[in-house]
DNA sequence: CCCACTAGTGCGCAGTGCGCAGTACCGTCC
DNA sequence: GGACGGTACTGCGCACTGCGCACTAGTGGG
């Protein structure tokens, strides 16, 4: 099975949820994924989660400066993003339940 | 949130489920799918997976008429799609715990 | 000087689910 | 007996989104 498959829609709600926790840019967000298990997920998924995040206003952006390196490009949940990142983990939750119902009701080859 | 893109890569598994319970055709699996909750799915992805699960060669397939309409191709598990329902469940299960911790350790905004 | 790490952008591709149209078989209703 | 609706499958092209890869660019080290 195609891990990269499975993050299909459900990236936006992972950015979410880290920015939530914090403010973070794209090179930071993408280890903060990793570290959370998120092994493969690739930069430039992010980048283009977080582009399309802030294109549909969900983010707020600012740059900062950096002294070890390029600038980085900070964003951060609004209003709009913390209602969107609500929807979806409620709607993910739902859909987890389903497939774990779906999962569950199969015989039990691999107890 | 758009609940077709959650679908990406999971439909292989939803089926494959619903397939290792009883063989089933295109039709049918649909109506199952529909019954166990994933209520929007279209019968054009469904059939789709079929024959690329059929082409894999993780599904059997023979053709019974039926005196109620046109033929039914039924669909059934061999034992690689078993393998692959099991292989497939244990990366679901794993993807939706990650992301289940994921949501779990943001801000409790709507506890 | 070249390389590695940090940080971001852009382009085009690939997988997969969907919409829609078409084919075909059956029973019913007018 | 022809139109219609439910059953059942196929095919085509589109849309979305994640990925690979190349490129730019700043910093520091061998």
């Amino acid at each position: 099975m195609d891990t990269t498959q499975l993050l299909k829609g459900v990236l936006d709600l992972a950015v979410l949820a880290v920015l939530d926790d914090e403010d973070g840019y794209g090179y930071d967000v993408v280890r903060r994924l990793r570290a959370a298990g998120l092994d493969d997920v690739a930069d430039a998924s992010v980048y283009g989660t977080l582009r399309r995040l802030f294109a549909a206003g969900h983010l707020t952006s600012y740059v900062v400066p950096s002294v070890e390196g390029p600038h980085r490009k900070y964003y951060g949940l609004n209003a709009s993003g913390r209602a969107e990142l609500d929807a979806a983990a409620k709607t993910w939750s739902g859909f987890a339940d389903t497939m774990a119902a779906l999962l569950a009701a199969r015989k039990e080859v691999a107890a």
